[in-house]
DNA sequence: CGGACGGTTGACACTAGTCAAATTGAGTGG
DNA sequence: CCACTCAATTTGACTAGTGTCAACCGTCCG
């Protein structure tokens, strides 16, 4: 895959960046494919570089010394991730990257974009500007983890996700095809493998969605809506 | 409350910054003390300042539109918050900032800090910094949400406080006295009132903690860890 | 053709929420 | 100093909502 300096505009962070800033950063680093299931980094690692997703779909997850997983952040082609590196010696990824389509991501070492970050204040302040979105995305999303039930939680994440992904993609149709197993769809809203399965059932048969194996397709957004914002 | 732009250096972000840059900091903001259950700011207000707390301690909450409420994060003397309003146009706060001790704040411009950042890399990369480092504890609070029971989020909560407690003031004695209701733990556990005092009860029968009106002290830290810490 | 993997469904247990009522403790005014 | 008030807390009874586990199904793919 080929990338050309001018792609990088679409990062919110080089939204802003001189052409010579963006050759640089395309020059220092390099492409990286995996595969789906194949992982970027892993929770723990020397967090040495950072990505930016160029094709495909990967989750932030993070596990729990006993072992269970919650997935943090699903990161869409464009999306700058792995970021902290950047900022903070020595420090280790506190999350996984796992690859949930075919991906291929523009890798660059933490250390020299930390360079660059000293001497143009943008890069720092657009950084500082993605962290305070993820930072009210996660703040919203643990707020939510607290007081809504799973219906509800279920309900916001694939509409969240429906909204993301029709952001990236051009496809404005009403209705989006997302590509996930309910496994996963269980770790992003923090309840269980059976209890998705029996919510996205239940949809199925009152005409909300329309579901399959590792494929979710939403048919009535206002009804998802309803449930999502059901204060009782 | 007077204070000395020396004082500033305490604060994380300011860490590297020269003397001049303090004193502007100071003159350029204003001191503001309010009452326990007052509140600096409330949430959805236009984010024109950010704060550096100086004395007492003040809770971050967003309540959800339903009117739950939920903690996000408990602010100790000298750290600053809602500082978002500096790399945001137009933004307005995503959470409530209410005193649960009387409590005193300087009190500083976003657009005049916003301002300094332009010129000075330090400040962006010390507020990038900062901000990494909430969204770890965010994010590990999330999982914590999502994958343990209330048991061991209210063993983990009452540590992590009394360790930020016994940070900021120097009394280092194995057991803090630490004043906030039960209905301000439940909000930082996501759980209920009834949950905490009954689970409060259980431990302080078994020695664990001493517990009274808005007020706990770990007796048995050691026990505490083993319960936040139990895998089963 | 035969796994393997993802998904579905049922039975059951149990955590933690809800609500009502009683109790305690701190502060206040007389 | 005492009675009074009110908020914080405790406790009990009840149960809704979810998790757990086992069995089974369908389909994709080597």
């Amino acid at each position: 895959m080929t990338l050309s300096h001018h792609d990088l505009r679409q990062v919110n962070v080089f939204a802003e960046a001189t052409d010579d800033d963006l050759q640089l950063v395309t020059r220092n680093g390099f492409m990286r494919s995996i595969e789906e299931g194949e992982y970027f980094f892993f929770q723990g690692d020397p967090a040495e570089y950072l990505y930016v997703l160029i094709s495909g779909q990967v989750k932030l997850m993070q596990s729990s010394p006993n072992g269970k997983q919650v997935n943090i952040r699903t990161i869409q082609p464009w999306e700058m991730f792995a970021a902290l590196g950047a900022v903070r010696k020595d420090a280790t990824y506190p999350a996984s990257a796992q690859a949930i389509q075919d991906s291929a991501a523009l890798v660059v070492r933490s250390d020299f974009m930390s360079e660059m970050m000293q001497t143009r204040p943008y890069l720092a302040v657009g950084l500082t500007r993605l962290m305070t979105t993820l930072i009210q995305e996660i703040q919203a999303r643990y707020r939510e983890l607290a007081t809504e039930r799973v219906e509800q939680r279920i309900a916001r994440t694939l509409l969240r996700l429906a909204s993301q992904i029709g952001q990236s993609s051009e496809s404005q149709t009403t209705s989006v095809e997302m590509e996930f197993s309910r496994q996963d769809l269980a770790e992003m809203t923090g309840t269980t493998l059976f209890t998705v399965s029996r919510t996205l059932s239940e949809w199925e048969k009152i005409g909300l969605i329309d579901a399959g194996r590792e494929r979710i397709r939403i048919k009535d957004s206002q009804g998802l809506t309803k449930i999502a914002d059901q204060s009782e």
